[in-house]
RNA sequence: CGGGGUAUAGCGCAGUUGGCUAGCGCGUCUGGUUUGGGACCAGAAGGUCGUCGGUUCAAAUCCGACUACCCCGACCA
């Protein structure tokens, strides 16, 4: 991509009504743009960004057997009224009358859907088990959006719900969730902590948090630094200090903001509305359920909040818009880098072009806000079949002739 | 929803004891010189001063209501 063609210009200023880094930033690189608090559009950078984040979070739940459809985001009242949440989530969901007086809601979250088409194919334990997941917007009425992309009123959402024939199966398919979602973080350059929150209304048992510790998080929760204890501080007893109840270590209290949460659900949304299906002997059995959450777009502004510096973004190689950042920094050599972007493009690589006629400050500052891994440098110190290389995390930085460029970016794009 | 703050050009800000034609920086456009860490010269465009109402000879400036946004809290299946 040619950057003088590139929709979304960089800006020397931050938003004045933005404080999160992860705001300040995207925004400031071009990403993304806020049309309301807690609502974002997403710019080409931006998009690209979270689809990369959505293709990672969907090869890891097609490999525990998740299957991809796509709910509607409006719904009607009567199937929200089965499980009595219309009710329960007036306040976070937003509420409102179609024509003729039909009462409508954006989703907030999907279990009711779900549940209404498992119940319509759903009659055998032939049937079972099975994954169902969606990648969409969801929509809440939060009382106070706020730090960027980590609290939205409009947010990507990936939702999967497990239907299982007993507790056992649903046990089975938790955990492997569990190591499914650990691969998707990791995937995405982030430490999550699994941590045990509260269940909800809907099981005695913990549900379990991903955790990332940032300082712009809006969760506490409570680390023995062994790790074999961790618990959200909205459920956890303990306190900065404490002995850990496990190996005796000194707990601390952490920041963090949570990335995913998954839950049992148990035969809960099967009971209200009706879920069943026949067992080998033909009896009428409830569907034992499980929903597994993880928000790609908070993901994305988590990332920022952990990766980032004073100049700007420093993206995983998993995440980045682009490979490469080639910048032409001497307008002589236009033509000769024009070739080598060419070249690079046909050999499959993903390169940001800086081709316009700016200075070489403005570029090599454009490049840090905007964070590519690699910075790609043909400029007046650069000899004649060379460019010269820098890291985006400054871990390395060199020379490199033309024809080993393709090569480099496969390498570092490998690990 | 409670407390606090802000609203002036695309962005960031100044101007508010009421008074000429509302400024500055960045960005944008034109021409020229530049190009390894946010260059320079010359010129230009761009504003219902958040909205509505009031006071006044005169309102960005004073008064009232409203709206939006931010921060702290409450809230967060």
């Amino acid at each position: 991509m040619r950057q003088s063609q590139l929709f979304g210009k960089t800006v020397r200023e931050a938003p004045k009504d933005e404080i999160s880094q992860n705001a300040i930033l995207l925004s400031r690189a071009g990403y993304i743009d806020k049309l309301m608090a807690g609502v974002y559009s997403y710019l080409p950078l931006g998009l690209k960004v979270l689809s990369k984040i959505k293709n990672i979070v969907r090869s890891e739940m097609d490999a525990i057997g998740g299957q991809e459809i796509l709910m509607p985001a409006l719904h009607p009242r009567e199937v929200w009224d089965e499980t009595k949440r219309w009710e329960s989530l007036k306040e976070i969901m937003f509420q409102f009358k179609g024509r003729g007086g039909k009462d409508l809601g954006l989703g907030a979250t999907h279990e009711e859907i779900v549940v209404d088409i498992a119940r319509k194919r759903i009659s055998s334990y032939r049937d079972l088990p099975v994954y169902l997941y969606q990648i969409q917007d969801k929509f809440r009425n939060e009382p106070r959006a706020k730090s960027g992309l980590l609290r939205g009123r409009e947010f990507s959402m990936k939702d999967l719900y497990s239907f299982n024939q007993n507790q056992h199966d649903l046990e089975v398919f938790y955990s492997q969730a569990t190591q499914a979602y650990g691969k998707i973080f990791a995937r995405c350059g982030l430490q999550a902590i699994v941590t045990e929150a509260s269940g909800g209304a809907f099981t005695s048992d913990y549900s379990h948090e991903f955790q990332v510790a940032t300082p712009y998080g809006e969760d506490e929760i409570v680390v023995c630094p062994a790790g074999d204890f961790v618990q959200n501080t909205e459920i956890c007893q303990l306190k900065t200090g404490d002995r850990c109840p496990h190996c005796g270590q000194a707990v601390k209290l952490v920041q963090s903001i949570e990335v995913g949460n998954i839950f049992k659900l148990g035969a809960k949304y099967s009971q209200d509305m009706g879920l069943t299906f026949a067992d080998e002997n033909g009896k009428k059995q409830e569907v034992i359920m499980g929903c597994y959450g993880i928000g790609p777009s908070r993901v994305m502004g988590a990332v920022v909040e952990v990766y980032h510096d004073d100049k700007g973004i420093i993206w995983p190689a998993s995440l980045a818009p682009y490979q490469a950042h080639l910048l032409l920094l001497d307008q002589q050599k236009s033509a000769l880098t024009d070739q080598v972007y060419q070249e690079l493009t046909q050999a499959g690589c993903e390169v940001l072009y800086d081709d316009r006629q700016e200075s070489a400050g403005i570029k090599l500052n454009d490049a840090d806000l905007i964070g590519l891994p690699v910075k790609l440098i043909i400029g007046a110190k650069t000899g004649e079949h060379e460019l010269e290389y820098q890291l985006r995390d400054n871990s390395d930085q060199g020379k490199l002739k033309f024809d080993r460029v393709a090569d480099f970016l496969n390498q570092l794009y490998k690990k």
